[in-house]
DNA sequence: ATAAATAAGGCAAACGTTTGCATTTCGGTT
DNA sequence: AACCGAAATGCAAACGTTTGCCTTATTTAT
């Protein structure tokens, strides 16, 4: 019972018919006779004959496969950003190949390389935080392999782009450490390279200009993520003569590492000190002392926002405009969601 | 600047040798002159070349790629298991195709169906835990697409398994938890149809029966996994006259679900009530109250397993034995491990 | 009846690469 | 001078599919 692949070759054998008749066939060409037609796609069917996609993609050079670059899976934020990418590539029949950075920039190149040489039809990618050239990333544009960045984005005129609006995203928060009478502000800021720590920065300065509070750059820190840096953040923050009542974290993980590090210092949560971040991870729920309120990012959109650009790309590409390249940038809004305990 | 990607062609023509020469030069075929071949991998060098994957994949018939279904990728038990895949496949050159099911049998089947037309050479599975029929994945054998299982494994003899042994994994929770004083032990199980719980479930009659405690129906209950049918589980454990100063639950989310409903309900964590689970996810570092202890699973480490198995019978295909299907079964073993809080 | 139009289906090329076999080109041996 | 063998290279097929163009058979119009 070798069930070996049924192939076009196998059906015209079979029928007495030449390869390109069956292949018409199949695709209900007008040029082939009814009879024919029917006996082929009933033989077709008997066999189970699926065509063969690498064949496919060989004479059609493209792949039906965009690949994804992300940091980790780990986080949820990026889990839930491959649903929303997988299920817009299933709309479209492609397939999703995942690649992980674990935030190196040298993975970051050895996949978009790995994934050039696989052809894929575009990338989609978030990218590592240390990522300062993107050369390899923009570099796929000689090869016609459009890229779409999402969440992590560069700061490049010049790109398709999805991100979050951190600037209004934090803006909202302080307004609301605001009206519940924080004055001292403090900000865990992510690394520089970070495109969306510049924006957070400059958010928060221009908040406390509007409101006439003073900037104390005493109560500006920032973590490459990890927990010790995070550590090392909160402590300065927590030690200064005058602590902050009100701490603003980068994202989610760092607010959790935060508030452990403050409760070991006998600090009450959300009352000595509060914690406002980004992300609102699922997991919070579980926890008995959350952030106070996090800037919800909406990755799944994010990422579904990111993926019919790319989709959009390969449209246009066939209609072959000259030189029109316009270039995206979406800004999804955030909302602050506070949290209920 | 249209870069376009060079091929055997471009080289032979520049060269004016033949594509057969140049292919040979470039595999450093003894059969080729050594001015020849030097001249070649230069100018293969200087125009970046790379074998075009499609064409290769094509007529190897092969893909280079393996595909990987799981129930979902947001529980961080799944996003560990990936790495361990993609760390194998990338040193035997391999991508990987990932699929989420969210434990839906009817996509489980469509993704299958789409990774058998993109001839995927293999595939890694866990299953949805509904999937009672398995017919969708043993049936990948008639295409010669192997197939290996880890962590949900169906509990066939004739397939490639990998997992972590439930059964001592159980045996270690409970003699902890009579270690500890507790007679009463609860469990909150998964639904029947995953294999796991059967085996969990004979566990912890045969140690109960071994340590001559009588076994009480009423303390065994069972959860779909869903927020709601664990309160509900645990609401019926709660409300015995004589409630289990012990329960174990099928695995960290579970017991987060549990140990939520029973904080609501003003008990005391791991005071009147003790919680074990498996997993031991990393969040639960961040929890105040956290399950006492949980069998580690190592899903790293079960996945990697699985995806060497997989390359295993990969070569082995080659050697073309007759018949001779040694099917795998490796149970991983778990580790109890205790909380420190 | 015959030319012309239409319908139905076949041929062959193309995509890029590998590989068994054939061919060419030597220098060296009788 | 004729031959041999080895070294170096080329030819062509194969993988499965699509598609422009050509051929054949049938029908229609004159």
């Amino acid at each position: 019972m070798e069930n070996k692949l049924t192939t076009l070759k196998e059906i015209a054998k079979r029928l007495n018919f030449s390869v390109s008749t069956v292949s018409r066939a199949l695709h209900n060409h007008p040029g082939i006779g009814l009879r024919t037609t029917a006996q082929v796609q009933q033989l077709a069917k008997e066999l189970n004959y699926e065509p063969n996609q690498t064949a496919l993609l060989f004479k059609q050079q493209k792949t039906n496969t965009i690949g994804v670059i992300l940091p980790n899976l780990k986080e949820e934020f990026f889990s839930q950003a491959i649903s929303g990418i997988e299920d817009v590539a299933k709309l479209n029949k492609y397939s999703v190949l995942i690649g992980q950075s674990h935030d190196e920039v040298e993975q970051e190149k050895q996949i978009i390389t790995a994934m050039k040489n696989q052809r894929v039809d575009g990338i989609i990618v978030s990218i590592s935080k240390y990522t300062k050239d993107y050369s390899h990333l923009t570099g796929m544009a000689k090869y016609n392999i459009p890229v779409v960045f999402f969440d992590r984005v560069p700061n490049l005129p010049d790109v398709h782009k999805v991100s979050s609006d951190i600037s209004a995203g934090t803006q909202q928060a302080i307004e609301f450490l605001i009206k519940h009478g924080h004055r001292r502000i403090g900000l865990i800021n992510g690394p520089s390279e970070m495109e969306s720590c510049i924006k957070r920065m400059n958010a928060y300065e221009k908040v406390l200009i509007k409101r006439r509070i003073k900037i104390d750059p005493s109560l500006i820190e920032s973590t490459d993520l990890t927990q010790q840096k995070t550590y090392e953040a909160i402590e300065k923050l927590l030690n200064l003569k005058r602590p902050p009542t009100a701490i603003i974290t980068i994202n989610d993980y760092v607010a959790l590492d935060a508030i452990q590090y403050t409760r070991k210092k006998k600090l009450k949560i959300n009352k000595d000190v509060c914690f406002v971040s980004y992300a609102n991870l699922p997991i919070t729920n579980y926890l008995e002392f959350p952030p106070l309120a996090s800037v919800e990012q909406f990755p799944y959109q994010q990422a579904k926002k990111a993926t019919e650009i790319l989709f959009g790309l390969f449209s246009n590409e066939k209609e072959k405009q000259p030189e029109k390249p316009i270039y995206q940038n979406v800004l999804i809004q955030g909302r602050l969601v506070v949290h209920k305990k």
